[in-house]
DNA sequence: CGGGATCCAACAGGATACTG
DNA sequence: CAGTATCCTGTTGGATCCCG
């Protein structure tokens, strides 16, 4: 079992491949609380711009994470959700939260930060 | 439950925040496997430069994710471990290692990617 | 050996304006 | 509404040289 590698070898490697960028990951924890709109991506995720989301929603959509879904409306409507494989990161983005949340908790995990 | 939020009141915002950077996952994964020293994390990340190495290894050492540990002697050595709060980010490297391994598993999830 | 210092290149990402 | 187009800047990170 190779713990340590770089290339596209390494499950983590490569997972970190896809989830790169500023952005990502919070994207993908909006998605995985149901289809989002452009525009609510954009309200929720403060500082953004449109750009960064399109480049974004766009990768990961190559990447097979997010599935595009356009409805030919007046006014135009674009559904946002996550495929098979990028709900499959709910446990990624749970342990992130867990261990967020773990670091500044109240009386949590003192972090003795001893070995 | 705020799902959606940008700063320090998101977990999942802080976490990324400590953890973005091109090769910050690969160097707690490697750290996770034991302490190692500067030239071997140098040896196993093929193709990060010096200063990016001290770079992400300070930020992380600033996060009280990682500890170094100074040896005065002839050679000098240094280690880098993690800390208690670093070795629970176990669980976040072994979601994105099942993650990254199951996207291309030959039989694993077939992936139908639809909602 | 383990970096610090410096310089530089590449790219992610922000601002703004405009369109189908 | 949902982007696209353009421009521009900040940060990341690579290259190189040197020092304790």
């Amino acid at each position: 079992m190779p713990g340590e590698c770089v290339d596209e070898s390494c499950p983590v490697a490569q997972a970190v491949a896809v989830l790169d960028g500023k952005w990502t990951i919070l994207i993908i924890r909006d998605l995985l609380g149901g289809v989002r709109r452009f525009s609510e991506l954009r309200a929720s995720l403060v500082g953004i711009s449109p750009k960064t989301l399109t480049d974004r929603l766009r990768a990961l959509e190559a990447d097979g994470v997010v599935k595009r879904t356009i409805y030919a409306e007046i006014p135009p409507r674009v559904e946002y959700g996550l495929t098979a494989t990028g709900r499959q990161l709910g446990p990624v983005i749970d342990a992130l939260a867990a261990w967020g949340a773990g670091r500044t908790a109240p009386g949590g995990q003192p972090s003795a930060d001893v070995l």
